[in-house]
RNA sequence: GAUCUCGUAGCUCAGCUGGUAGAGCAAUACACUUUUAAUGUAUGGGUCCUGGGUUCGAGUCCCAGCGGGAUCACCA
């Protein structure tokens, strides 16, 4: 198979020769000691001292007998000066003159040896004594500068290029690199929080025979060896309960949950939630607790409560705004739901531009409400309380109202960011619950809950009261990370899969007897199948090839005009 | 799924009412021993996403496809 280089790569490849010629291995294997970082001699400079430091070649400034070039590793960059009577110390300049000035290139790994030193422009750098060559780096990154007032020059912003080579991206998008370290930092925090408390983390199965736990629509796959269908999970809840039946006071796991529906810059096909049971608690506590844990994610995480998303400061510090869905909606649009029935509520939407349709109960009727008219008001951390039952079918009913359920979503820059309940725990209202849903599934509803027995027979064993909390893990990242693209806190979101171009193969065109080393220069010279090349005339071959030949100083004998009459006959 | 929009050198992007493809950076070569978006001189580099069509002539206009982005619908 042929690979189309350009020329840039070409070069790369041709300086791997000439580092084998004079002994240099440009892939070594052998480990490489190193004694420090950019962040270490960055934080803690000290004059004249000796480093050994690792990390991708960026940026070379070649100025004759001395180069100055800066080494990125995973905390940074830091300048490094090599000069040619420093690293070629004997008679022999080779190395700097051959390797250093042609051989290494932008975004090759090396490491340097060498002392501390601030340069006349003031900036901290490592004098080099020695420099080995750890990989050579083959494809050119994209240049990406940096100007002295932090303006960034040419940046590499294609987000199909950077998703797509996220790899890349990290190398050359600062930014990427601190979004992803905060990521992992939040969820650290997250998971310190709870352990502190003595909750237990707990894998469940991603692979599920019913996906329940939440209405959408599964991914679905087949096990071999059973002949059964299987879902991957679309929530892990059922699960979790489950372990609450078996007597745990906590559970909690980061669930990666597959969603088979749209993907836009707020949805990708798997995504991650946190979940977490605690038992003998209701939505209340959920609610002091949710806040509470926010507050020390925000605080070990980013290291303030006061968070810049866009234009808006969103902050975690002070007591987050509690609103049930009856105020938010009495709020916004002067309209009170209180014992309203279905035909009332279809014919408010409609007054105020809501489509409506027959699939539509009273709880999906006033949740488009409160989507239209509510939610994206509130920008600061709001908890919106006491959802009507028939959204709520893993939820109890209110303690004073049992048209409502004791349940709050937190709301975050007009998003839902947790969702949390007083866990339903009573088996019939579970099974009829379970029941109504398919009721809703019959008048259309497309992703209503599958009935899992086996997790109604769990409840029936008995359920202490518990309260369960759901918080979407990417979405938090973005408002923490000031992201307004999932695919920016996901490493690799999901896209179309490339296609990528395989070239023609040599094979075909030697078996007409086309000589080896010729073939690939015939595909490149344009006749790229074997079909051109039969109705392409011999003279035009011949010249062509061997104009080919001529203009890519190919060191191989020239095509005679008997042997391409060969090939074509 | 619908609508709009984009696809030109390794990267970032120009390219007007259709007339033989451009810049900066990167690369290659030379000069320069504390530069910093280093600089100066020279050189090379293109399937203008793909396939059709209109035209004497298409990067440019039309149609279809592929891929991306934005908005909307569904969903978290």
């Amino acid at each position: 198979m042929i690979q189309n280089l350009s020329p840039e790569e070409i070069v790369r490849r041709e300086s791997l020769d000439k580092l084998r010629q004079k002994g240099i291995d440009p892939f070594p294997a052998a480990e490489f000691i190193v004694t420090s970082n950019a962040a270490a001699i960055l934080g803690n400079y000290e004059e004249g001292k000796e480093v050994i430091i690792v990390g991708r070649l960026l940026n070379i400034r070649d100025m004759g007998k001395a180069s100055f070039a800066h080494i990125q590793d995973s905390t940074g960059k830091i300048q490094v000066y090599i000069n040619i009577d420093s690293i070629c110390p004997g008679e022999d300049k080779s190395f700097y003159k051959e390797v250093v000035k042609h051989l290494l290139h932008f975004g090759d790994f090396v490491g340097i040896t060498g002392k501390l030193f601030t340069t006349r422009m003031g900036e901290i750098s490592v004098h080099a004594d020695a420099l080995v060559l750890l990989a050579k780096s083959v494809k050119p990154l994209p240049v990406v500068k940096t100007d002295k007032d932090g303006q960034i020059h040419d940046a590499f912003t294609d987000p199909e290029l950077r998703y797509r080579m996220r790899y890349v991206d990290l190398v050359v998008n600062e930014k990427v690199r601190e979004t992803f370290v905060t990521r992992t930092k939040i969820v650290n925090a997250m998971r310190e929080f709870f352990n502190a408390k003595g909750y237990l983390e707990v894998d469940t199965p991603v692979l599920q025979p019913i996906p329940g736990g939440a209405t959408a629509r599964p991914f679905t796959t087949h096990h071999n060896a059973l002949d059964v269908p299987m879902y991957l999970r679309i929530a892990n809840e059922l699960y979790l309960k489950r372990l609450i039946v078996g007597g745990f006071d906590g559970v909690y796991e980061f669930s990666r949950n597959f969603r088979n529906e749209g993907m836009d810059r707020t949805h990708n096909p798997e995504f991650t939630v946190m979940e977490i049971y605690v038992a003998y608690k209701d939505y209340l506590w959920m609610m002091d607790f949710t806040e509470e844990m926010l507050r020390h994610v925000c605080t070990k995480a980013l290291g303030t409560t006061s968070v810049n998303f866009g234009e808006k400061t969103i902050d975690f510090g002070k007591p987050f705004e509690r609103v049930s869905m009856t105020e938010a909606i009495l709020r916004y649009t002067g309209f009170d739901i209180t014992g309203k029935n279905e035909t009332e509520l279809s014919a408010f939407c409609k007054s105020i531009g809501i489509e409506v349709n027959e699939s539509m109960g009273k709880g999906k009727l006033i949740d488009e409400i409160f989507g239209a008219k509510c939610e994206g008001n509130f920008i600061q951390p709001t908890f919106i309380t006491d959802y009507p039952v028939e959204m709520s079918p893993l939820c109890k009913r209110h303690r004073s109202n049992p048209e409502l359920t004791e349940r709050f979503e937190l709301m975050i820059n007009g998003k839902e960011v947790a969702n949390a309940y007083s866990e339903l725990n009573d088996p019939i209202d579970q099974r009829a619950r379970f029941e109504e849903q398919l009721k809703l599934q019959q008048r259309g509803d497309d992703e209503a809950m599958f009935i899992d027995q086996d997790f109604l027979r769990a409840l029936e064993y008995g359920m202490p009261p518990t309260s369960g909390m759901g918080i979407g893990v990417d979405r938090l990242v973005m408002f923490l990370t000031n992201n307004e693209a999932i695919q920016e806190v996901l490493f690799f979101p999901q896209m179309r899969p490339e296609k990528f171009e395989t070239g023609p193969d040599t094979g075909d065109f030697i078996a007409i007897g086309i000589p080896e080393i010729w073939a690939e220069h015939v595909i490149r010279a344009g006749y790229d199948t074997l079909e051109k090349l039969k109705s392409a005339k011999p003279t035009a071959i011949h010249q062509t090839l061997n104009g080919y030949r001529k203009k890519n100083k190919l060191e191989i004998p020239a095509v005679q005009l008997e042997d391409v009459q060969m090939w074509v006959s």
